[in-house]
DNA sequence: ACGGTCTGCGCAATCGGTTGCGTTGTACAC
DNA sequence: GTGTACAACGCAACCGATTGCGCAGACCGT
């Protein structure tokens, strides 16, 4: 029976003692009949998990932790929960990370080095397993001055910029082959007769600078030879969509490559307000493959990023990582090309033609 | 001087014991200082806070929260990261919570009845100061008996059919005025002519309920007498967007108004691929004011859902009620409806016509 | 010189589990 | 009868902080 006390008072939490001695047998072998110890008789352990179960019983995972060196808590750091990659992955990480055991702490840094730094202090305090971070500002080496290396891995679903001059290894990387969807893209766009092709970036971002190189060389190794116009924003501050659309109204290429599917649509959106047709003045390609782009009108022809896959990677190689004392694998994951109705095919002959290839 | 002993073991983890020594105080005396206890004198403070820097000092939650029985961490409960819905909330949740000093521990339930009780359990093992539950399946009485009810509190961006036969307080709740949006809704297709009004359903779940009915009493209450439309799911199993707008198609309403903006979305581009036009062919609201439906093609007039706010209101409620030893207040979020493309002004006498109000 | 009041700091208990090692009890062999 | 092996369990230390209480010394007044 359980002891009520009688008065509504905050009802102490039973401690491992009160089942312990609800079974009549030692605190050890309480802790051990509930970690199911083969030294503790089967009969006891169905006792003391009894009386557990009796006094609903629920360890302290603190009090644990600081005994065994371990919290099975994994941290994530990423700049925005909002965003629907962020999203993905976070959701596929915490989804891998409890199938294992582990519960995850969720900090969004906004892109911002002090926050990140924030977030990190944190999962250190927490003594955190293991460490995911998720298209972020700060550089590997600060991140891992702040935690056990060995216990973190970066996940790049949108570039891989920082990882270029950063030596041989630097923990986990899950990246993506961003060079083999811009091939993809440019590779559809071009066997459909588009020559005319611009990128669109998304900023000053770092992440944005490598996509826009992975598309001009896909476009250069694809013999285009016309000066790529690339759409950066000004240094200072941030176009509006709106801006950009007419910019690229003023002088309309064929088609756009955007930085990602979040930019491609709200171009879109633009462009439909200034009366530019998709895809019949303008093809769209985007970057990621959010789900909205299945939907849109025109649906969008899109560089899927397998966001899902990427954070649940992570996890399994963290955890793994962890559990074996090994450092994280670095994988790169391949984008494919879904071709919907924001590209077509263009009515021009599709061979190369000589006034545009130059001197191919 | 760091001491780093040379070999590169695994770095032991320096302790407050460590800061102490290095600067000569008690470990009592260490912790105030880095407390900022008035008990320390200035000196002092600097001397151990110069030390633990030096040191690379990072205190041990567990240990901490062990002794003061508070973890400054809060447990949230959603459906889904994935949902832009969803993911507002959490995003505003966790920026209010960081901000206040709480980190958040959260679990996707996935609509998933075990999976729920299981975060819950993982909550109560790792004592949260405070629970969030967004959107869930689980009862608020269950809920309550697997954490402190002291330090719950649910948020309902979508729904509050939970909280009809519960008593009159449960523990908290942030919920959505979806009578008022569902009025607001209706009143501007009424007020603009259209008159054949359905509701489209988001299945069996109590969420769908809840907003059919209250946009079935909108429309009575508008004197709109002809039998609400209302596709609802099969019981069993799941319609397509595709087979909803075909069954939607086959007698065309003058007007959708959709269980929420992801459902208006996907039937815009369903209804779309049979030829249906939006706004010209029939009018669609949707629920929500996911950012997509701000640039979806035609734009979606929507009933507004303010979820960061109700994310960072759950925290910050949360968050106080802990701290004050209160209940969590309950609070009613008034939902307001933004109108954008997909609803127009009908070519119609606006006021209401003998023939369609019956005997009004 | 002596009692009283502060100020600044340290001792040791405490939080709630886990675990190395030792102890008890029984069975079995010699 | 005694030694040995093994199964089942208990004692007490330990994890790393926080904190109630007490104590030493400085300072002051008389």
């Amino acid at each position: 029976m359980i002891e009520n006390g009688g008065a509504a008072e905050p009802r102490r939490r039973v401690l491992l003692t009160d089942v312990a001695k609800s079974a009549k047998v030692s605190d050890s072998t309480a802790s051990r009949a509930l970690a199911d110890d083969q030294r503790i008789s089967l009969a006891t352990r169905r006792k003391v998990k009894a009386a557990a179960a009796e006094l609903h019983y629920v360890p302290n995972a603190a009090a644990r932790s600081l005994r065994v060196r371990r919290t099975k808590t994994l941290g994530l750091l990423l700049p925005d929960l909002r965003d629907p990659v962020h999203g993905q992955v976070a959701s596929a990480f915490e989804q891998e990370a409890r199938q294992r055991g582990y519960c995850v702490i969720i900090v969004a840094g906004e892109k911002d080095l002090a926050r990140e730094r924030v977030a990190l202090r944190i999962f250190a305090e927490h003594r955190t397993d293991g460490v995911a971070i998720v298209s972020c500002v700060i550089s590997p080496k600060d991140a891992r001055e702040r935690v056990d290396p060995d216990r973190l891995i970066f996940v790049q679903p949108d570039h891989r910029s920082l990882f270029r001059s950063d030596g041989p290894r630097v923990a986990g990387v899950i990246q993506t082959d961003d060079a083999g969807g811009a091939r993809a893209a440019v590779d559809h766009l071009v066997d459909n007769g588009y020559r005319r092709i611009a990128y669109v970036g998304g900023g000053a971002r770092a992440s944005n600078a490598v996509r826009a190189e992975a598309v001009a060389k896909a476009l250069r190794d694809r013999g285009i030879r016309t000066a790529p116009i690339s759409y950066a924003n000004s240094a200072e501050g941030w176009r509006t969509p709106g801006d950009l659309a007419a910019v690229i109204a003023a002088d309309l290429p064929e088609a756009l490559v955007c930085y990602d599917d979040k930019l491609a649509l709200a171009l879109m959106d633009a462009l439909r307000a200034l009366g530019v047709r998709v895809p019949d003045d303008v093809g769209i390609v985007g970057f990621d493959g959010i789900p909205f782009a299945g939907i849109s009108n025109p649906r969008l022809t899109t560089v899927n990023v397998p966001s899902a896959e990427m954070g649940s990677a992570a996890a399994s190689s963290l955890i793994r990582a962890v559990q074996l004392g090994t450092v994280p694998e670095t994988v790169l994951m391949p984008l494919d090309l879904v071709v919907r109705e924001s590209t077509r095919t263009l009515p021009r002959p599709a061979a190369p033609t000589k006034e545009r290839t130059a001197r191919a």
